[in-house]
DNA sequence: ATTTTATGTCAGTCATGTTGACTTATCTAT
DNA sequence: ATAGATAAGTCAACATGACTGACATAAAAT
């Protein structure tokens, strides 16, 4: 509402601009999970298996209450598939060397085979558009997500 | 593999990157769509409601098929949360003036009252990214998520 | 020795997606 | 005029991935 009013209301700002930036993470998000998501079916995984492969994948040996606060799920719901995805060879645990309650994890060489399947569909996707629209405005889009996220997690994309 | 082999890969285009692209649009989109979903929860309503209330908002007498396409889920897990909001006085149907066999939807004035509610948390969150990015950084953040989504979704962002 | 923490598990529920089969009303084309 | 196609709705069964709450075990911290 404040900015309807002010007179000095940059275009950039305006409601239409801001439905539009709703719409535009609407369809990106969707077109950009969608092709994995068929991958993992073939798999009879799902986009929750994907996180955690995704974030074991990234951060090798991290525990499962650091798995849990970048979900932000409940340590049941991530019961579930972290219990499919080591059953089935996907991922492996070690206990800590320092804590050893602590449940360490780590892609198995078929969990980074299937990784990197992941990785690379979204991959393609990305470079796509990263080339249709150059490094400036890879920038924006990079400045806008942060910001858009909780302070919080900006600090793992520092540079 | 094509871009690694190559000595021209920018640097935008770098394994890392793409991978930090995979987790900003993780992380932003979780953040962007935790506000609303707790104001829908106060409605005993989710995400998918939120969906149709917002399409609905900006194309009112859009049909049913038309929103099915937009969405692309079934008519069934459509009629679920569509029925509840008609129900709950939220959403209107009028028969088709040309062709009687469609229902128009419109939101009520009840449903226009969620829709304007839902609307301004995310308009918060957007125009506070917005700013601190700036214009320029809007601007490549519109291009990037517009290549990235299947082409022909583009046309509903030109202007 | 006691308490806290990290992890796991059982049980039940909910939201939102799916497939498949079928109905009704209405429009279109022969 | 009638046959087929289309728009919408419904019933039933099922899967995924969230949730809450309660409880168990092992190891660390106090």
């Amino acid at each position: 509402m404040t900015d309807i009013k002010s007179g000095t209301n940059p275009l950039f700002l305006r409601t239409d601009e801001i439905m539009q930036a709703i719409e535009l993470l609407f369809f990106a998000y969707r077109d950009f999970t969608g092709e994995p998501d068929e991958l993992l079916a073939e798999y009879s995984f799902g986009r929750a298996h994907h996180r955690v492969i995704h974030f074991v994948g990234r951060h090798p040996g991290i525990t499962v209450s650091e798995l849990l606060l970048i979900l932000r799920i409940t340590k049941q719901s991530l019961s579930r598939v972290l219990g499919q995805l080591i059953r089935e060879g996907f991922i492996r645990q070690t206990p800590g060397p320092v804590d050893r309650r602590q449940r360490l994890l780590k892609l198995t060489t078929k969990g980074q085979e299937l990784d990197d399947k992941l990785f690379d569909v979204q991959r393609q996707r990305i470079v796509r558009a990263y080339k249709e629209s150059g490094a400036e405005a890879v920038a924006g889009f990079r400045s806008v997500l942060l910001n858009m996220m909780e302070e919080n997690d900006r600090k793992r994309f520092s540079r």
